[in-house]
DNA sequence: CGCATAAGGTCAATGGCGTTGGCATAAGGA
DNA sequence: TCCTTATGCCAACGCCATTGACCTTATGCG
């Protein structure tokens, strides 16, 4: 049997480490994005991350089950603060948009966090929280339980997935040695034309735009599919007559 | 500098292992494939492999340049895999639909590789192949450049991304010592209804729905999209008269 | 106010990992 | 048949996560 994790909420004692920082489940989450983002994302070590918060790589495990752990706790952290300060405003359009961008935002901002993460069911509070709102939005607006549950599957899968894609894009630059950096240069840009003629003749496009995300788009198209199949009222909309 | 690795077209001594089996790229991806299906996506390291074909890990350097450049190898397999037998019939819409299907079909087919590979830029011949084939299907069809480079960055960065989103949640319960297996019913069909009163009572139809994949639609709507936006010929199409 | 308790930090060790440099051997061209 | 060198093997290095035992000190109770 392992040794037990003491919830956040409760603990009591607060035994400062032999070099007088005082560890909190947001303090080790905070340093680990924070490391995440400065060696990439395989960078996150028990070893290095005890190095920087002063502290025995085997405390960690007070705190989280195993490195696993932090992992969903570090991903949980990237839905809570794309949502924090967000408020629904009732328009459901409006709403299920900015929910689906902050959540990408959010990813991409710390890449190679979210690469580690995008595909994790957490199970955790900010997780929790955000597919509440998203379904709350799609019952409020007036969608059957089940167009729903079809819709927020569709909405939050969409979502996830652009994000999980454009942050591994992100975060394989920001780790030097991954030779993927400069692919597209080194190999699309210089392909024979005879063998490749349409990658030939496209390549300076593809780099240029390869950089950017889908995901507005696609959001923009769920959203008009949504909006076509909703509910309408009994009374036929003013603009056809 | 590290040894040298000879390309697979040029190897002349096929020098036998000490147990007798004769290696090659397309025997060491085969296996390396199979041990991710019977260990899951971080099941494959290189002492197991070279276990599994009675090889020294090490000589696994002479074929790859390391774990990372055999894990490209693989995507491009799979890639390969894809499109294996696949040929255009001209009809731009059906061709895209069928190779966007066929690719999202292969990784998910080999899920704890396509963890591993589906966001990685290969720049092998397969890759290759398979970016040559959606260019010219969309040129063939009439799209100008500009367009064509739109469309094709929409059409493989979805089929791919959820790819990556699809075999993620399947790679999951094959490690069954993963606990995201059924967080789904431990967590979320669990959840008290008055602080969770959406989840709670879309629980039932989320837990059937989430086993599926979004990307079908997904892509039809994107072709919808995409058929809009063709250029048509001089003349008015014969239904509008 | 002081003491017992146990939470929580530290230490040391285990077994796994990718990778490398040196070495041995046998394949295949001459 | 011999030489060259491709290719397999070995031993070792420095990482990694994780664990069990130990120590120390913050806290709550009497």
């Amino acid at each position: 049997m392992p040794k037990p994790v003491v919830p956040e909420a409760q603990r009591r004692r607060r035994r400062p480490t032999r070099s007088g920082t005082v560890l909190s489940e947001e303090l080790i989450v905070e340093t680990a994005l924070r490391m995440l983002r400065e060696h990439g994302s395989t960078g996150l070590t028990a070893r290095r991350l005890g190095l920087a918060l002063d502290a025995d790589p085997s405390t960690l495990y007070r705190y989280f089950r195993g490195m696993d752990d932090l992992t969903l706790a570090i991903g949980d952290a990237l839905i809570g603060q794309a949502l924090e300060g967000w408020a629904p405003t009732g328009q459901w359009r409006h709403d299920l948009r900015e929910v689906g961008l902050r959540i990408h935002a959010a990813y991409v901002s710390h890449p190679q966090a979210a690469v580690l993460t995008a595909s994790r069911v957490t199970g955790r509070a900010n997780e929790l929280a955000a597919d509440e709102a998203v379904l709350d939005i799609l019952r409020g607006a007036g969608f059957p339980l089940r167009d729903t549950v079809r819709i927020y599957h569709a909405f939050i899968d969409q979502t996830l997935a652009f994000a999980a894609l454009d942050a591994a894009s992100l975060a394989l630059p920001s780790a030097a040695l991954d030779a993927d950096e400069d692919k597209w240069h080194s190999t699309y840009a210089r392909l024979p034309a005879d063998r490749y003629p349409r990658i030939a003749e496209a390549a300076r496009l593809l780099t240029a735009r390869m950089v950017t995300s889908a995901y507005p788009t696609a959001l923009d198209m769920l959203l008009d599919s949504v909006d076509r199949q909703r509910p309408r009222r009994a009374a036929v909309s003013p603009e056809r007559f």
